[in-house]
RNA sequence: GCGAAAGUGGCGGAAUUGGUAGACGCGCUAGACUUAGGAUCUAGUCCCGAGUCCUCGGGUUGGGGGUUCGAGUCCCCCCUUUCGCACCA
């Protein structure tokens, strides 16, 4: 016989249940078609070394969501992983002289304890570690699949640069607005380097699109303004020299008033352009530029610089001669590099032409305004209005311009319509040890040679001398990149750069389904069963990155025949920020972390796990507060001795009322519970739990302990707790002699019946003001409402004898007396 | 500057479709039990006023206006905060 203490003790219960469930593989998740399935899917952490509050409230909640699908009857796979390679691992190695290695797996050791003390329904079967060999081993076999179909190549580009460090930084090492690095705080310049690119550009129309997707419109927002679709034309401006400067324009309608046209200074054509006279100016400025940190050059309020090349184009609508000039406004990277400018209608052309003293040329009227006066204009006219001083095409409205323009472009093979975006082709390539290594040789006969599939994985050396030299580590070694060519057996070299780990990520929802399958990356029958993902949680910060990458990848995969469906995960959820208690971010430096291990220690994982839920909307977040956790552990320990040892003062008083007052109180809270689980709104799942238990509490004080509808309620608490404080319910379950185990159980029906009102109470209103509230039985007609509200002797003293206007009937609710 | 979201007690937050604003919890106040308690239990707790202390009247969801019998909820203007993008042609 085991001891019964009349006090909760988390400690001594929390450890005890994890061990049998993980014994008696309570949470395995296998494939059973008999079943429907669910995929609930959390982001996947990075092994920093210690688990963050933010970590259980990003898996708690979805936990307890994913355990309320188990309990109707769905098959639930919620897995876990790391995210394991990466910058902090190499920064550690050099701050520590540890090897990246030891440290990440150091790391995952302890995070995989932390993470158990959880009580969550991971299926450690399917753990995935990005770095493992035998994972990393499909990262690569993607990257040659993707190259084969055509979707990743290699070309130059500019990657930030820290010239303290004498090395590449990825983007996450450019810290703030200032683009500092991360190690020396010295602002970040560019350098050009060749990089493996994916061509996620192929994607754009379909990544504006939404197919069947249930998410959030900030995260879509997002993600569409990262993409940046802009409609307008190319036009071909001649130069002088014979060259074709194509310029994009979101403005065709202006293009009569085009008086110069600004090349970026990288542009290509710049040195064919530029005249002998002009030439050393020129190559001052584009020294210059080079020279210059994204920030300096990027700041709006900045003046605006530039030099003419010297060389002429021509306005290919009027036959202008335009002059070609340079300025760093304009970027490289956007558009074609070059720009045709309209000062009279656009705001940096403006400010640029008056500097220089370039002509001014309106060629847009006002809707209902004067013509402008290039002359004396202070300001450009941005806005819509109607073409002028544009030959035939003068007088066309705002409306029809676009259309006009182009067609009158096309006619004359001078330009085309055309769609430009702001997303870029994913840059891969990371001068960086702690990563995947890219699948490729490098022959002088045969050049680019892909790693044949059957020698993967490409292992990463742990014999590496890891510090910032300014080359990556594995460039630096002295055999590993030395390798026969695999098309001719000559001497070839290995590709030295990893992988960016947004690679990593991009697929690890599928490496989750089979993590140990050899013959693919994933084993299709799991992948049949499994896919795509119902509800995927994480934070919103991966709006722009991770969350485009993995959609880019899928639909790539979908189109290599790798994997189908159109999208990876048809409904996302965005838990917010736990702030410290002083309400800032949680920092070492600031000293307002939470630890949960400390917390797990004092109140139990039970505790935490409801306080995560109840504390703030779950998709907000909100401060932390330590005296809050308090309330929830409160509420867990009278529960504890209501449940098992209930008030029974004067024996069983069985009350037909208080019962079912009783049942209908149970029955409303578990509609209300499933509903709020449905819709992730945790944090009244247990403010209902709480006022359930509350009647509970009174009512066994009433003596209703002992009834058969008392044990129908315990029962039934127990069944919606288990989602929530996993530990507590099933050591309550059994020791009230109920069969192993409450996970085990289902979700219970509501009895609508019980759940429903008996009586109502109708507020009276007089006048849109409650003056009244009269008692009715439930389901009374509308009559006989609007008659108890009439005689209400309170509306009778307000009307005064008159006669009212209106009444309004809202049936159940209540009824308005207009008088 | 542009875009999005949000403003409810001392605090975190509740409030299916427009229909009793402030559920639940924290904190606070008083009391009980205690050698003591920052433990536990009981009662109270939006603001103002009255009071025959079982209550009554008025006000209140950032500010102003509108629609409606009725607005925290819908519409318009303004203010504030947070987040994102910031010379994108």
């Amino acid at each position: 016989m085991s001891s019964q203490p009349d006090r909760y003790e988390p400690a001594a219960i929390e450890a005890r249940w994890q061990e049998r469930w993980a014994a008696d593989g309570l949470y395995a998740a296998d494939i059973d078609p008999s079943r429907p399935k669910h995929y609930a899917l959390a982001m996947l952490p990075y092994p920093s070394g210690d688990l963050h509050i933010g970590h259980w409230f990003s898996f708690v909640p979805p936990d307890a969501r994913a355990r309320y699908q188990r309990m109707n009857g769905k098959n639930v796979l919620f897995p876990i992983g790391f995210d394991a390679f990466g910058l902090p691992a190499e920064n550690a190695a050099i701050k520590r002289n540890i090897h990246p290695k030891e440290w990440t797996y150091a790391n995952i050791e302890h995070m995989r304890g932390q993470l158990r003390r959880m009580g969550a329904m991971f299926d450690w079967r399917r753990e995935a570690v990005s770095c493992d060999p035998e994972y990393y081993r499909w990262t690569q076999w993607f990257f040659l699949k993707l190259h084969e179909g055509g979707l990743a190549y290699r070309a130059a580009s500019a990657v930030d640069w820290c010239p303290s460090c004498n090395t590449t930084l990825a983007r996450e090492q450019v810290v703030g607005e200032d683009r500092l690095c991360e190690r020396c705080d010295t602002p970040v310049t560019k350098r050009n380097l060749a990089q493996w690119f994916f061509r996620t550009t192929r994607y754009t129309e379909e990544l504006l699109a939404y197919p069947g997707l249930d998410w959030p419109e900030r995260v879509r927002t997002l993600q569409n303004r990262w993409i940046g679709r802009s409609e307008g034309a190319l036009v071909t401006f001649p130069s002088e020299a014979g060259e074709a400067i194509e310029v994009f324009t979101t403005r065709p309608d202006t293009l009569w008033g085009a008086t110069f046209v600004v090349l970026a200074p990288e542009h290509p054509l710049v040195a064919k352009v530029t005249t002998e006279a002009q030439r050393a100016e020129v190559e001052a400025y584009v020294e210059a530029t080079r020279r210059q940190t994204d920030v300096q050059r990027e700041a709006a309020d900045r003046e605006k610089t530039g030099v003419a090349t010297g060389g002429w184009a021509i306005n290919p609508v009027n036959g202008e001669r335009v002059p070609i000039w340079i300025a760093d406004y304009v970027l490289v990277t956007y558009g074609t590099g070059a720009l045709m400018a309209v000062p009279a209608h656009d705001h940096r052309d403006f400010a640029f032409a008056r500097r220089y003293g370039l002509a001014v040329v309106p060629v847009i009227l006002p809707p209902g305004g004067e013509p402008l006066d290039g002359a004396t204009m202070t300001e450009p006219f941005t806005e819509p209005g109607t073409m002028v001083a544009s030959g035939e095409l003068s007088g066309t409205p705002a409306a029809a311009a676009y259309e006009r323009v182009v067609a009158h472009l096309e006619a004359r093979g001078a330009g085309r319509r055309s769609v430009n975006y702001r997303l870029r082709d994913w840059l891969i390539s990371r001068q960086r040890y702690w990563g995947a290594p890219i699948p490729m040789v490098f022959c002088q006969a045969c050049g680019e040679v892909p790693v044949p599939e059957s020698e993967l994985p490409v292992l990463l050396p742990d014999d590496v001398d890891w510090r910032p030299t300014g080359e990556s580590p594995l460039k630096l070694h002295p055999s590993w990149k030395h390798v026969p060519c695999p098309r001719c057996g000559g001497a070839a070299e290995r590709e030295t750069d990893t992988m960016d780990t947004f690679m990593c990520s991009s697929w690890y929802h599928l490496r989750y389904l089979s993590p140990h399958f050899a013959a693919g990356p994933f084993d299709p029958r799991e992948y049949d069963y499994w896919m795509p993902v119902d509800t995927y949680t994480g934070g919103i910060e991966h709006a722009t990155m991770h969350l485009i990458y993995t959609r880019f990848f899928h639909k790539a995969c979908r189109d290599l025949g790798i994997t189908r469906g159109d999208e990876p995960m048809i409904q996302l959820h965005n838990q917010g920020i736990i702030l410290g208690e002083d309400s800032e971010k949680m920092s070492k430096s600031r000293g307002n972390v939470v630890a949960p291990d400390a917390l797990v220690d004092t109140y139990g994982a039970d505790t935490v796990r409801a306080y995560l839920m109840f504390f703030a909307r779950w998709e907000q977040g909100g401060p932390w507060s330590s005296t809050g956790i308090e309330g929830t552990s409160r509420w867990l320990k009278r529960l504890w001795s209501l449940l098992l040892d209930p008030p029974r003062p004067g024996g069983v008083t069985a009350d037909p009322a208080l019962l079912r007052a009783l049942r209908r109180k149970v029955h409303q809270t578990l509609r209300q519970v499933g509903r709020d689980f449905e819709a992730f709104a945790f944090n009244t799942v247990i403010s209902s739990l709480m006022e359930l238990a509350n009647e509970m509490s009174r009512v066994a004080q009433a003596g209703g302990a002992g009834t058969a509808e008392w044990d129908e309620a315990v029962d039934l608490y127990l069944r919606m707790l288990a989602p929530v404080a996993p530990h507590f319910a099933e050591e309550v379950w059994a020791r009230l002699g109920k069969p192993y185990s409450v996970h085990r159980q289902s979700w219970p029906q509501v009895d609508e019946a019980a759940a429903a009102e008996e009586e109502i109470t109708l507020v009276v209103q007089v006048n849109g003001k409650v003056r009244d509230r009269v008692v009715l039985p439930a389901g009374v007609g509308e009559e006989e409402a609007r008659a108890a509200a009439l005689a209400s002797p309170i509306v009778q003293r307000l009307l005064e004898g008159r006669e009212p206007k209106k009444v309004i009937v809202v049936p159940g609710r209540l009824v308005n007396v207009v008088g």
